[in-house]
DNA sequence: AGAATAGTGTCTGTCAGACATTATTAT
DNA sequence: ATAATAATGTCTGACAGACACTATTCT
């Protein structure tokens, strides 16, 4: 390295002291409702934090996170972190924003990386039956909202749920919350559990039958073309979907 | 500081030698079509680039930009930045993605945010009035995008206006590239500049008269109520607009 | 008159929104 | 039968897409 001229253009200025990732893993949780079968299950939309063991923030919740390497991205970084802390890979993984403000981190100069993580609650099971971690644990967003969050992490996960629920609307991320083969309940439920107020009469005609919509989901069949039907949620049994890779595009424009 | 703690969680790993920004500068580049007045301009999306006349990249162009102080966030970086390289303030500035792929830069491990910025060609031409800057240039796109960039700049642009082409169609970021009142061509024009392969037929009866768009664009009237009109462009004087602060929810969903 | 842009008329098929109704099946 | 969910029917007004047409004014 020529080092003079490194000098030069950065400078003798003070350099970061870590280039970290925090991830938001959300998920959502399913409980079957106890008092009738065949009914369909409350959801519940979850978010994985961690309990600070060290100072800083010590006993406070955070997001798990951990710095990133010189020799990763941190992409890399933030997949590493997800793998470690829920033993699951091949996720819907996103960056989304990055987190300066000075003085942030009591610990010095550093840079924050924020993704976002979805997670079927399926896949987490896995995990949470091979750790019995005290210190890590599932909490309603609503919950992680009003609690004391370590660092700014309570901004980070304010600007995660917005995004997710802009995006729960706008893209097919509904998928990840989801069975490979699911019904129109299972997927309108999935939307209300992100997007609270998202009310769609018509929903089951829109999503099946609109040309503009042709290609977001269809039918599933079995090996002689026959609709494949599941009523583990309802008496009369319910069509089952598969996503489609076509997503429509949007435009304000027309 | 507890140094010890410091050191037991951030270690003895290597820190980053800095956090940079680059922004990717787009404005619309108007030139009268000479042949015949009244007639519509040519409209052309382009990029400020800067001649780099150091070690690494010497003589490459590259993206403007430069290192984050530890007093400020990386959002107030690319802001001066901008200032510094532009002269303008106040302009669409937005964060888009992080750069961090290890030996991306020479100088040492550098991680880089980057911000897109549209701004006005009137507020530009201020600035390039005041500096003769034979080292800061304005470089179509489609001619940028074949260019030698210094560092991954090539695909920072790239990803940059893979995002201003769907903000261009899901958003009103239009109107960064607008003066306050504009008739409907111009904004047309603007959206085809951006996103070439913009077509739509009954363009004006849709952002006019359609009840799903109402509140993106309102007719600028005079001081008694008059529709305010303008014949810059045109023999037949059209009515102006102006942009609406509401934005229409899209969703996929219906 | 011709050129250049602005803007409207009209038609068909599809969709949105609202609401009611029928269908299926475990209990 | 009842409960619970799945799915279709029907109606009105609005919109999309396609294309032709009229309007205005500078040259």
């Amino acid at each position: 390295m020529k080092e003079n001229e490194f000098n030069y253009e950065v400078g003798n200025y003070r350099t970061p002291d870590g280039a970290p990732t925090d991830i938001v893993i959300f998920t959502i949780v399913t409980t079957e409702r106890s008092s009738l079968k065949k009914s369909l299950p409350k959801r519940d939309l979850q978010v994985l934090l961690i309990e600070r063991k060290v100072w800083p923030f010590e006993g406070a919740w955070a997001l798990p996170g951990g710095f990133t390497l010189d020799t990763e991205t941190v992409y890399d970084c933030a997949r590493r972190e997800l793998k470690e802390e829920t033993g699951v890979d091949d996720v819907h993984i996103e960056y989304f924003n990055v987190y300066s403000e000075p003085g942030r981190d009591p610990r010095g100069w550093i840079i924050s990386h924020a993704f976002l993580a979805l997670v079927n609650e399926q896949l987490l099971l896995k995990r949470r039956a091979s750790v019995d971690a005290a210190d890590v644990q599932l909490f309603p967003v609503e919950e992680a909202l009003k609690m004391n969050l370590a660092f700014d992490h309570r901004v980070i996960l304010e600007d995660a749920l917005r995004i997710i629920r802009d995006k729960m609307l706008t893209t097919t991320i509904a998928r990840e919350f989801l069975p490979e083969e699911f019904t129109i309940s299972e997927l309108y439920q999935v939307i209300q559990t992100v997007v609270p107020e998202f009310a769609e009469q018509n929903f089951t005609r829109k999503i099946t039958s609109t040309q503009s919509r042709q290609g977001i989901i269809e039918e599933v069949t079995d090996e002689d073309g026959r609709p494949k039907q599941s009523n583990l949620y309802s008496q009369r049994a319910a069509q089952l979907y598969r996503f489609r890779e076509l997503a429509p595009r949007l435009s304000i424009y027309g």
